[in-house]
DNA sequence: ATTTCTGATAATTTCGAGATTTTGCTGTTA
DNA sequence: TAACAGCAAAATCTCGAAATTATCAGAAAT
């Protein structure tokens, strides 16, 4: 059993959950203990997640979680809707009735999630399931479009948005334009209208847009 | 001195000038002779390209050079289409005289070398001047777009790239095509239309469709 | 009171060795 | 001859410690 890849996916979620505090040290000494391996360990491992860009290297100072920052989640919502529209497009002339079931399918267990916490005082318990949810369903859309180059480059964009952005979701107070959104992109994907589909796509990932602060 | 940031940048600049065979193994014994260190150090770096996709890891089995393949490299193209294209567009509306007048200096570095190279029987040393020409084209190309992010996403797929096609490149046989293209390149940039800029770097980056043989 | 120097403390970087796993070779068997 | 088990060699993975560098508190000087 290697650890190794144990402890970056460890360090991996925890990241995009927001477990750790922005612009927070991260000591390899520290690490070590919650992790249950060496500190050279966790060095190579904070190493490897710099290089995607979700913890930030200073020679001689250390790691850090990336500060929030307005424009930082500008540059990564306007990627992401270059990669997740191109990959949807794709996946539309592609993928076929297959395709088409499985997204169907993937916003299904989406939408019932965020019904439910549409409907509840206390939606903290529903993070975990929510946040899986909403990653596959973004992941199906673009899951036919037959570069796995594309769909690993979506993959790191996606998770430096999730790590910007999910303090804010978690509040889920876009929890009702976000089931509507969804819906919306379904529906354009499932019609064949690719400039629709875009836009949609656009539109919903565009909602932190007021919101973030600089730092 | 870290010495880890410059084992970084010469495996990094090895890799994509092919000074590895593709496919080979990358043992870290054998490369701490010829970078100077210890076996740890160059295993860190070594982790790090294969998080940009440089390098191949698998479990257990340690490190190679990614084989070439023409599916990757269909891949690669149709990215590098979107971001270059992307930010050559922004560029365009943000970048304003200043990005004009550098790009047409890198243009004119470029063009020289290239029709020294389109003339001479031995065009091998001049690979290295072209290999940094073309980067320096391309780059100013999208270095107006306003977005970090954008650029060193486009600085990843483009190292890819060129490690998949160095060795066509260097046999110079598309050198009077290459001229041509960037010629057109530069001047639709700097006509300001937006779509055939795409069409030019869509055309030029396709270059090699027709060559890549499968693994 | 503010700045600069100095030493002590803490963090980072590099390294080589021990433990574990894979790989390649050899000899046996059907 | 082909297939398989077992052994030896090599490679990979993990670790803790030594060497280097940054950080900070307190003393000395302006």
């Amino acid at each position: 059993m290697t650890q190794d890849a144990d402890i970056y996916e460890m360090l991996h979620h925890g990241l995009i959950a927001n477990r750790y505090r922005h612009g927070s040290k991260l000591r390899a000494e520290q690490l070590r203990i919650d992790l249950g391996c060496s500190a050279s360990t966790v060095r190579e491992v904070l190493f490897r997640l710099s290089t995607v860009g979700l913890v930030t290297f200073q020679e001689q100072r250390g790691f850090r979680v990336p500060e929030r920052s307005a424009t930082l989640l500008a540059e990564l919502t306007h990627l992401r809707v270059l990669l997740e529209g191109e990959g949807a497009v794709l996946s539309m002339e592609l993928g076929g009735v297959g395709w088409e079931a499985r997204l169907s399918a993937a916003h299904h267990q989406l939408s019932h999630i965020e019904s439910r916490i549409h409907g509840s005082d206390e939606p903290s318990g529903f993070v975990d399931l929510w946040a899986r949810a909403e990653w596959e369903f973004h992941e199906t859309l673009i899951s036919a479009c037959g570069s796995e180059t594309l769909k690993s480059m979506h993959a790191q964009i996606y998770a430096r948005f999730r790590q910007q952005v999910m303090l804010a979701d978690l509040s889920f107070e876009f929890i009702a334009d976000n089931i509507h959104h969804h819906q919306q992109i379904l529906a354009a994907a499932l019609s064949g209208d690719a400039a629709a589909t875009r836009d949609k796509i656009a539109g919903h990932l565009a909602r932190h847009a007021n919101r973030g602060k600089a730092t």
